[in-house]
DNA sequence: TTTTATTATAATAATTATATCAAATATAGT
DNA sequence: ACTATATTTGATATAATTATTATAATAAAA
C-alpha cells in the first residue's frame, strides 16, 4: 500500500514538480491550493501519511495551519515538512518551534525532498507498529510481549542476548546503532578494549533469521556499528 | 575521530595527569585553566563531546559554570562530570541538583576516570544524532541516521573515512574548508608536513560521487583547501 | 619559458575491523 | 551434582580500509 503524501502549494507549477516526484519515487500524492482545502479533505476522511507544506499560502497561512494541525489530537502525529521560498533563518526557526517536523527551503532538489520525506516517514512507524508490543519488519516479527520471534511465520528460539539484540537493532530501523551503544544496552559494560562477544551474537543471530531466508538484514557499518535495515 | 574532553582545572600538576590519562585513553585533551577560558572558547567556535569540571576554580566557580551551561541550549546537552577535592557529600548531592551527570571526588583513579567519561559518553548519542538527520545539496545526500550517502537517488558505498571527509564539507557548503582543519577533524593529526593521505581519500570521493554524474562538486583551492560547491 | 610548489593519480604496503572458530566458563533446569 | 544450554573469551582468518610511496600533472611564480 503507497503511502500518501499531502502537498499545500497555491503554485501550479511547483506543484507539477512535486506531483512528478513524489510519483516516481512510488509515493501517492495529493495536492491542495490552500490549507483550507487539505482540511476540508480531512474532513471527509481522508487520510494521509505526511504532509508538505508551503509557508506562503493564499488565505490560512502555512504557520496557521501548522499550529492547527499540531494542536489536533488526530493529525499532530503526522510528520509535516515546511517548504518555504525564504532561505530565512528566522522563518526556519520558527516553523520547527511551531511543531515542524523538518524544513526545506527553495529551491531544493526532488532528491534532497523524498530523503527527507522517507527520514521523516521513518520516526512515526516505530510508535504505530509497537502498539500491542509488536515490532516487524518484512520477514521479521518480534513480539515483546510474548517474547517470540517469527521469521517467515515459522517461530524461532532466539537467546535472551540475541533476542535483546534484535529488539534493539530493530527498534532502530535504518538506523545505525553504535558498538558502543549496543554494549551499553543489551550489555551493561563500561567495557574497557576489545571484545569479540557483540560479533558472536550476531553471527549467531544472523544464522538464525538466515536459515529461513536469504536476505541481509543486519547490516555491517564498518567502523560505526550494526543496523537493521529495510533495503 | 577522537573525542574531545575540556577540562577546566587550575592546578597545573592535576592538569598534567589529566592530559596524559586522557590522551592515553585515546581522547583528544584540551586544558582550561578557568571556566572563562572555556566559554572563550566555545565563542571561538570550539567543541567538545564532555566536560569535567573542577568545582574550587579562580573566579567563576565550578558550580555557577555548570548553571550556565545547563541553562544554554547550545551546551546543555554536553555531559559534565564535576570533579571535586572534597569528598563531601552535601558538594555532591548539590552538584547533581545543578545538572551535573556525574561526579568523581579527588583523588580518584585515572581509570575510574576514563571509565566514567565513557560511560556518560555513551548516554549522550541519541540527543546528538536527533539534529539535522539529512545534509543535502542537489543530487547528493547524505543521512547521518542511516549513515548513507545517495547521489541521484543512487546508494554509493563510502568508507569511514570518505563518509566524515564528505559530511564536513558538507556542512561548510560553498566554504572552503582548510587541510589542516580536515586533517585535525577527520583524521586525528596534529601532524605537521607531508601527507597524501587527504588527496587520496579526495580523489576516491571524487570518484564514488562522479561515476554517476559528471558535476564536480568538490572544488581544490589550491594552497587553502577543499569545498563542496553549488555551483 | 623555466622553475617551484602544490595537488592528482596509481600501485603497493600496512593497518584495522569484523567474522569465524574452538574452547572455556557460566547459568539454569533436573 | 549433572546436563544441557548460553555466554564469553582468545586465537586466527578474512576482508576492508587506510597510509605510503613514487611519479605525473598542473597551476602559480619568477
Amino acid at each position: 500500500m503507497k503511502q500518501v503524501i499531502f502537498v499545500v502549494e497555491d503554485d501550479a507549477g511547483i506543484m507539477g514538480l512535486y506531483a512528478m516526484a513524489l510519483e516516481n519515487a512510488g509515493f501517492e500524492f495529493c495536492g491542495f491550493n490552500s490549507a483550507e482545502d487539505m482540511f476540508a479533505s480531512f474532513a471527509n476522511g481522508k487520510r494521509c501519511d505526511l504532509i508538505i507544506l508551503d509557508i506562503m499560502l493564499p488565505g490560512m497561512s502555512g504557520l496557521d495551519a501548522l499550529a492547527r494541525l499540531k494542536q489536533s489530537s488526530d493529525y499532530s502525529a503526522i510528520p509535516v515538512i515546511i517548504a518555504s521560498a525564504k532561505d530565512d533563518e528566522k522563518n526556519k526557526i520558527g516553523g520547527l518551534d511551531a511543531g515542524a517536523d523538518d524544513y526545506v527551503s527553495k529551491p531544493f532538489s526532488m532528491n534532497e525532498l523524498v530523503a527527507r520525506i522517507r527520514a521523516n516517514l521513518r520516526k512515526a512507524p516505530v510508535a504505530a507498529e509497537k502498539e500491542g508490543d509488536v515490532l516487524a519488519y518484512g520477514d521479521i516479527v518480534i513480539n515483546d510481549r510474548e517474547h517470540e520471534v517469527h521469521v517467515n511465520g515459522q517461530p524461532v528460539q532466539l537467546t535472551l542476548k540475541e533476542y535483546n539484540l534484535l529488539h534493539l537493532l530493530m527498534e532502530n530501523i535504518d538506523t545505525v546503532v553504535k558498538r558502543d551503544r549496543i554494549l551499553s544496552v543489551v550489555w551493561d559494560y563500561d567495557y574497557v578494549g576489545e571484545t569479540r562477544t557483540l560479533d558472536m551474537h550476531i553471527k549467531s543471530l544472523r544464522s538464525k533469521l538466515g536459515e529461513k531466508t536469504d536476505k541481509q538484514y543486519i547490516v555491517t557499518v564498518r567502523g560505526v556499528g550494526y543496523k537493521f535495515s529495510k533495503i
